[in-house]
DNA sequence: CCCCAGCGTTCGTCAAACCGAACGAATCGA
DNA sequence: TCGATTCGTTCGGTTTGACGAACGCTGGGG
């Protein structure tokens, strides 16, 4: 799917989180970013609508991504059901593309099949943080994700969910599924 | 050490890409993201630095994450058909995974499912410069590959394939597969 | 041939993003 | 206790991004 979040608050947000994980004011941040420490006190009330170059210093000066001022964390856990999720549109009619998760640079994307025996569940230790897994049933069902937040999955399902925390694999009848693994 | 590009150029290219990329005009797009033509003429022509609200809509109305619009871009055939293919090590014995292909920074990856339909078959242009794609089919059975160069597979197979020439898509039967896209 | 619809660009206007200055509050030393 | 410093917010003024209208251009239809 696509971004549903508006912007604004997620901006705000965003510069108050990575302003203090940086621990410096908002006065500190304006000087290293060049602008005036007033423009900030707005953003990050919610107040006002960045141009580009402005959350781009503000970003650079903050030493993050881009993106990570803009886009909300995805830490929770998204399901996209078979048949479900924004279709593309295609040249031919008999063919239709759903965008599950678009990558970005700087992030690495592993791409596996993964095959599944019913029986005792396989529970996953933390991955290294930041890492994040997106899996596709191919067949069978299996049921999945964070620790007290599994989901059951069927043929064509799709879920992402943090792989930096413990999870949690089982087959409910012997199954496959493509995982790409996200590192950072 | 992160972006150190002037995102106003990227901007302007990326608009330009992703808008012909759909096909459609700059009073199009402008209508469907509710912006003023004259905006969107001298975004693309490099002029102007827009607002966070307004690179959303365009990011909406041309149904592209946020990022692409702000994020600079950066041959074989090969196939492994299901159950091939180096397995991994598990903890358990009842979870196998073959690594199909492993990613790298700077390169973009994005996720899809693709659902097609027997019927004439689906030729698609060249993508951009390095990009290269990955399928695993989830069912039925498809014929893919660069043009003169194709190849059947069934449920588990798995084929990656440069994009940026031309190539074919064609269901024997109905079919679904995973479809990743990979950008440099 | 002309007319019309749509295209992309240019120009003037207006709202708002950004700035600088001033403000009260809090902290710290002398 | 009293300056001095820094913090974050608020207030006018200026710059500029976004808009709407008009322009020239192109491709079809009548």
């Amino acid at each position: 799917m696509q971004q549903p979040a508006p912007p604004l608050a997620t901006i705000a947000a965003a510069l108050r989180r990575e302003r203090e994980r940086a621990g410096i004011s908002i006065a500190e941040l304006a000087r290293r970013a060049g602008l005036a420490k007033s423009t900030l006190s707005q953003l990050e009330a919610g107040t006002g609508n960045p141009s580009i170059e402005t959350l781009w210093s503000l970003g650079v000066a903050l030493g993050v991504p881009f993106s990570r001022l803009v886009e909300p964390l995805e830490t929770q856990v998204r399901v996209v059901r078979a048949g479900e999720g924004p279709r593309l549109q295609a040249d031919e009619a008999d063919f239709v593309a759903t965008l599950l998760a678009a990558g970005s640079p700087h992030t690495r994307r592993d791409l596996y099949v993964m095959e599944l025996q019913p029986g005792p569940a396989r529970d996953a230790a933390a991955h290294i943080p930041g890492s994040v897994e997106h899996i596709v049933v191919g067949g069978g069902r299996i049921r999945t994700g964070p620790d007290g937040d599994t989901v059951e999955l069927g043929p064509g399902d799709y879920i992402t969910f943090p792989g930096d925390v413990p999870h949690h694999y089982e087959a409910l009848e012997p199954a496959w599924a493509v995982l790409v693994m996200e590192h950072r």
